[in-house]
DNA sequence: CCAGGCTAAACAAG
DNA sequence: CTTGTTTAGCCTGG
């Protein structure tokens, strides 16, 4: 890893090219990354999952965890005593003497007398957590939340969620006076204890957002390693393209997107997503099919480059995507002959991309590089009602969008023999904003000094960054859920956004609230069935999943908000 | 076109 | 916590 940090402008391509050649063999000598990551960043690395997410792998490990967890509460409830604010979760035992009863009651009138019942607003958290981020170990974070027929059974009393008296009063009203008295100085006992604990579940649950926060934070050392190999491929790439093709050889600067390039990327640096922008000028596009997303290009008459990727339909004709994909596979593929550290992953039906893989310190990475026609003329009459920023960015801003260029990728859904008007899907391009989608997130603040540093930050990004993680996950429990994807999150959020507008709804130590609120947008455009693509409000990004599907994950997160989160808890647990 | 300045984010130190 | 440093990526003015 040494002399990785030299000015890069200082080397020649060249003896760029052939230093990479030779890594292959450094990583075989050296150490694995994640081995030699133990020595000092153990606790908040993500070394575990690191190799591949998808491997069953870590299913092995959670049992194990599970049981460490076990036979512990006793312990654990003697060490939590001495954490303010850090309660127990697991109870009170039925055995609790009331000595120990009593002093939870005075440590939860102290540490909080909480006036409201649920105190969504969790503020002053910040202080706290990070505290118990550098002092605490993981493991104390993980424990069980609190079922909810929990210990509080044994007062004679059921304990819900939020802790509704009432229910309690009507299960006893058979009771005479007496045992009604009892139980309502057990009530208020009870009462003390549900509020304590209710504290001390969204604090749990504020800590652990943090903390998985934290653990998804790429460091900065892969970042370097990552982006010095993907920089130069993609300048490899590039100068091929112009030099050595004709009907690429217009390619534009690369448009960098993806969560890579927004600040997104969770846990590694290991996808990046570059666009390679092939201007085309005047062409006539036709929609395919109904949703506004998918569409025909046909150049205008006139001499192109691209001439040779046209099919002739009827009277007029149609650049192909396919073949024009398979172009520029082929001229990628030419390129890395040169570059053999890198290989070309197979064809995917449908896919926009040309995927590369390869491996810096034994830490796979993958780019994307898709090939897209560049528009420069104004958008399609489909994204008439999309893009409503209007109150939260300003008009101005969505005027200065609207005046960008869009972007089609060849990209289709189904079957490539499908046809529409004679046309197969094969040929036709999917319309892309993801330059817009990129500036947006950058530029996210009602406020124009929102996150900057002299203004005030929001956890806009942050919220993003775990509904993904949270996807993610639940993709990985769950494979059935494989057709949500981060750009449904995404969706979400820029929508979520458009309806929650002002920077203080989106405040940086609201973040737990904030985001279990952007879940429940997510699940009522589940539920619905229905999450427009935020450009094009008439296709449904959520009819590719179903609606039994979309129920079955909104049934997934709900129960991950009511227990606080275990998934994202488990995960802490392995550091 | 490209050098140099700027920003966001990670990170280290106090 | 605050402050400063480093880095990659981005933007811009000459």
């Amino acid at each position: 890893m040494t002399g990785r940090g030299r000015p890069r402008k200082e080397k020649s391509p060249d003896s760029k090219l052939s230093k990479s050649r030779t890594r292959p063999q450094q990583t075989k000598t050296s150490p694995p990354r994640r081995a030699a990551r133990t020595e000092k960043e153990t606790k908040t690395t993500n070394g575990p999952k690191k190799q591949d997410p998808q491997k069953p792998d870590h299913t092995e490990e959670k049992p194990s965890a599970q049981k460490t967890r076990k036979g512990k509460t006793t312990n654990h409830f003697m060490e939590e005593t001495n954490v303010q604010c850090r309660t127990p979760r697991d109870s009170p035992a039925p055995k609790t003497s009331s000595t120990q009863r009593s002093a939870l009651e005075t440590k939860a009138t102290r540490s909080s007398t909480p006036k409201e019942k649920s105190s969504q607003k969790t503020k002053e958290k910040e202080s706290t957590c990070q505290a118990t981020f550098q002092k605490e170990p993981a493991k104390k974070l993980v424990t069980q939340p609190r079922t909810p027929q929990g210990p509080a059974e044994t007062y004679g009393v059921r304990a819900k969620a939020n802790g509704c008296l009432s229910d309690e009063i009507t299960a006893k009203q058979t009771k005479t006076l007496k045992d009604i008295r009892r139980v309502s100085v057990h009530e208020k006992a009870t009462n003390a204890l549900t509020k304590m604990k209710q504290v001390s579940f969204e604090e749990k649950v504020d800590t652990t957002l943090h903390m998985t926060l934290k653990n998804l934070k790429i460091k900065k050392k892969d970042i370097s390693c990552a982006s010095e190999v993907v920089n130069e491929i993609q300048r490899h790439v590039i100068k091929h393209l112009k030099q050595n093709t004709i009907c690429f050889k217009d390619v534009e600067e690369p448009l960098r997107t993806g969560s890579y390039y927004e600040n997104l990327k969770i846990s590694n640096p290991d996808e990046f997503d570059v666009m390679l922008p092939i201007p085309v000028d005047r062409v006539n596009i036709e929609p395919f099919g109904s949703d506004g997303a998918f569409y025909s290009v046909g150049l205008k008459r006139g001499k192109s480059s691209l001439q040779k990727f046209e099919e002739e339909f009827e009277d007029n004709s149609i650049l192909s995507a396919t073949k024009m994909l398979e172009e520029f596979r082929k001229e990628v593929k030419e390129c890395l002959k040169e570059c053999k550290e890198w290989t070309m992953t197979k064809k995917k039906r449908g896919c926009p991309a040309v995927t590369l893989t390869t491996t810096v310190q034994a830490v796979p990475i993958s780019l994307d590089l898709v090939l897209c026609l560049g528009v420069k003329s104004s958008w399609p009459s489909f994204t008439k009602d999309g893009l409503k920023i209007e109150h939260w960015l300003g008009s101005k801003v969505k005027q200065e969008y609207k005046r960008k260029s869009y972007y089609f990728v060849p990209k289709y859904e189904g079957r490539g023999t499908a046809e529409n008007d004679g046309i197969p899907a094969k040929d036709v391009w999917r319309i892309s904003f993801s330059h817009i989608e990129k500036a947006i997130i950058k530029n996210h603040g009602s406020e124009k000094t929102c996150c900057e540093k002299a203004g005030t930050s929001c956890c806009r990004k942050d919220c993003l960054k775990l509904v993904k993680h949270l996807l993610h996950l639940l993709k990985e429990k769950n494979p059935s859920f494989d057709k949500f994807c981060s750009y449904h999150a995404k969706t979400t959020l820029l929508t979520s956004c458009c309806s929650r507008t002002s920077d203080t709804d989106w405040k940086a130590s609201d973040l737990s609230p904030c985001f279990q609120l952007l879940l429940d947008d997510f699940c009522k455009h589940l539920r619905n069935g229905q999450l427009c693509n935020f450009f094009i409000p008439s296709q449904n990004l959520l009819s590719g999943p179903g609606a039994k599907m979309c129920g079955n994950l909104a049934d997934c997160i709900k129960e991950q908000c009511e227990k606080g989160f275990p998934i994202f808890q488990q995960e802490l647990k392995m550091y």
